[in-house]
DNA sequence: AGCACGCACCCTTCAGCGAA
DNA sequence: TTCGCTGAAGGGTGCGTGCT
């Protein structure tokens, strides 16, 4: 029993350190944008080491452009501003026991040309991206994506923190804040100010002092504003979207009422279960359908797969959900789309398919049945690897027959086979060999 | 062009709180 | 309990931006 509780306390001592210190780099920016966020995320996911033992990362516009659910617009600028902010960032790493502290820049280059954004980090930073990587993938990738306030996005990484509080039973956790210090938090200070910086480290800052007095850049000053337009908004997204549920109320005191805490109701989001009527009439909860572990995968798939029709990430998710995560059924959906003579709403269209489960079989396709053999072939190997997925699929695509016909291929477009492996994540490699496939 | 959304700011009304 | 102060509520506007 007590080794037990010894072990358990272990094990939130280690979340928790994990939890500061990605904590450390998320919240260390001020007024990151969105787009740099998402950026930030998706580099540190998919940085390899290259030929020189640096980690490094290429992003094509084009991704980051469907990722960030931008179809167009000012999109340079934006990448521009993004890049210049991320080139900044540090993670601040400390050991209050021992008084000791480091500061790690974390980006070396980053660079867009040719239509490819490059991230190289430093070698400092090195040891930290494993650890960073792996935090981020518990964020769950896509959830951060679906999110279009920034306010909203904020609240869920700070609440992200606390999720592992919350009971088997999932009764809601409480959390107080005192209303100048969610305000610090969710960034409507710049905690970038010099003088804010020095209140922050003391051993007791003094929240209210920073954002009543200290603070010269302030947004949503009134608690009426900030609750319209970030408490309101962060729960709508957070509750619609997200793998958490919160609810708040505001704590009063003082003359005038005055709202100065807001105690947080969290709990995980149950709203993907899905009811079912049986024969007898009554309700039933049937099977919990939840987000796959492979989702951002799911989601590339389908953004790769739809080529005739620009689609946010967010977009693809619903469909994926539609289709209670299925990318076969999205991409049988696409594929009959295709033979459509005029879509007005392709995602209206695209949903209604979709939810009136009408599924062509996929030799209708475009191509040749033989093509649309092969292509089914990679699509039901991926399904039957969903752990793993990729990794196994791959290889086992490089088993092929025509295996050697593609490295030809990709060769006459002066990409060789090494370069595929050091570049390309396997998802990109299985997605040019379906292309490919398609194609001849 | 028209609409929706995110964010910021302003104004009037009225509700909550402490003091008398 | 009442009074007066303060600030929340909630409506409105405007700007920028993305989507249809």
């Amino acid at each position: 029993m007590k080794e037990e509780e010894i072990k358990k306390h272990e094990l939130e001592c280690f979340r928790n350190e994990t939890i500061t210190r990605s904590n450390s780099l998320i919240t260390a920016k001020y007024k990151s944008s969105l787009l740099e966020n998402k950026l930030m995320v998706l580099a540190l996911k998919r940085s390899k080491k290259d030929t020189l033992n640096r980690p490094s990362v290429e992003i094509s516009a084009e991704e980051i452009r469907k990722l960030s659910g931008n179809t167009g617009g000012s999109f340079y600028g934006q990448l521009k501003l993004a890049a210049k902010s991320m080139a900044n960032r540090t993670i601040f790493i400390e050991d209050a026991e021992k008084k000791q502290f480091k500061v790690i820049n974390l980006i070396h280059v980053a660079e867009y040309k040719n239509g490819m954004f490059s991230i190289r980090f430093t070698p400092e930073a090195n040891e930290y991206l494993d650890d960073l990587r792996d935090n981020f993938t518990t964020m769950k990738l896509t959830t951060l994506f679906v999110f279009s306030s920034n306010y909203a996005y904020r609240l869920y990484e700070i609440l992200k923190m606390h999720e592992y509080k919350i009971g088997k039973d999932n009764t809601p956790i409480v959390i107080n804040y005192s209303l100048a210090e969610l305000k610090l938090e969710m960034n409507c200070v710049n905690t970038e100010e010099k003088a804010i910086q020095r209140e922050l480290q003391k051993d007791t800052p003094d929240y209210e002092r920073i954002v009543n007095d200290i603070a010269k850049e302030k947004h949503l000053e009134n608690y009426s504003d900030f609750r319209k337009n970030a408490l309101d908004v962060a729960k709508k997204q957070i509750n619609e979207l997200s793998d958490l549920y919160i609810d708040y109320k505001p704590v009063r005191s003082g003359r005038g009422g005055k709202v100065v805490a807001v105690d947080i109701y969290l709990q995980r989001n149950v709203n993907n279960k899905m009811y079912a009527i049986t024969e007898d009439g009554t309700e039933v909860v049937t099977e919990e359908l939840l987000e796959p572990e492979n989702m951002t995968e799911l989601i590339l798939d389908i953004i790769d797969y739809i080529t005739d029709v620009k689609i946010s990430s967010r977009d693809a998710g619903i469909l994926l959900k539609d289709a209670g995560y299925n990318a076969d059924a999205v991409k049988k959906a696409y594929d009959l789309s295709k033979t459509q003579t005029e879509i007005k709403n392709f995602m209206g269209w695209m949903r209604k398919c979709i939810k009136e489960d009408y599924q062509p079989s996929i030799e209708t396709m475009s191509g040749s049945q033989e093509a649309a053999r092969q292509v089914k072939e990679v699509h039901e190997d991926i399904e039957s690897n969903k752990m793993s997925l990729s990794v196994k699929v791959w290889e086992k695509t490089k088993q092929k027959d025509n295996y050697p016909a593609f490295l030809q291929y990709l060769d006459s477009q002066g990409i060789s086979e090494d370069i595929i492996d050091a570049i390309y994540s396997p998802e990109e490699c299985l997605k040019l060999y379906v292309d490919w496939v398609k194609m001849s």
